[in-house]
DNA sequence: CACAAGCACAACCATTTGGTTGCAAAAAAT
DNA sequence: ATTTTTTGCAACCAAATGGTTGTGCTTGTG
């Protein structure tokens, strides 16, 4: 996980950290996780058919492992890619606390006008 | 990938459909998403403590309202903004899949090795 | 050795993003 | 009738994004 430490105006110090959200926002990346999804591959094999540049890849490779959804190993002159999937599942509770508030919310408004009826 | 072409509230035509993932891309959307998970409110009411001014979140209702995420009710001179989640199923779905071929990946890997062993 | 494969780094570019200010219109309240 | 609330729209801005080309450094291979 990399953490950026920003230096902003007034000596103030924000930490900011690349989130996933980020990371699956961007539809070029969504088709590099599920490359890798199938297991480890060279940045040859990522660029392959993606119809864009090996920098191109190569800059999406750095955001992804900034949010920590990727790690490489190195094997002689080929860097090896692996997915960290397990950061998704960030994602999926938040989607899962905000639809279940959302599935409360006539629950909510029933109690609201039980409340007003009261008074 | 559906693409829609309204023209109705906010002066909005949707040409080109804009994606969950970048609706939930972005802090301040899923602020103003949770807020909206527990009930309806008006433009005055989702910019309450939301640290910035009403038109940056004007900017960020239309980016939510193009994806589908919000909807529109004008009652009076106020506008009543209502979420619309079932859209999320689209990340969750994508997730689950990618998860999926991710937890076979080490069975893709064993049998592989067993076909070069018969060779 | 010489050469090709694989990759990292830097510079550049156009567009998008995420905010701001200012002003005008319409509905409601006084 | 005037003022206040609530909103819409346009212009502006700095920074981030998503790509490109070019260069050069390792690391295997003939």
């Amino acid at each position: 996980m990399v953490v950026l430490v920003v230096v902003q105006p007034f000596g103030c110090i924000m930490i900011e950290r690349r989130d996933v959200y980020q990371a699956i926002a961007d539809p070029t990346r969504r088709m590099i996780i599920q490359k890798l999804s199938g297991g480890p591959l060279n940045i040859g094999q990522i660029v392959e058919d993606s119809g864009i540049t090996r920098q191109g890849i190569a800059k999406h490779l750095k955001v992804l492992y900034e949010c920590g959804m990727i790690s490489f190993t190195q094997k002689g002159r080929e860097q090896f890619c692996e997915a960290r999937l397990e950061q998704l599942d960030e994602v999926v509770d938040w989607v899962n606390a905000s639809r279940k508030l959302w599935g409360q919310r006539f629950k909510k408004l029933d109690n609201f006008l039980a409340e007003t009826k009261k008074q």
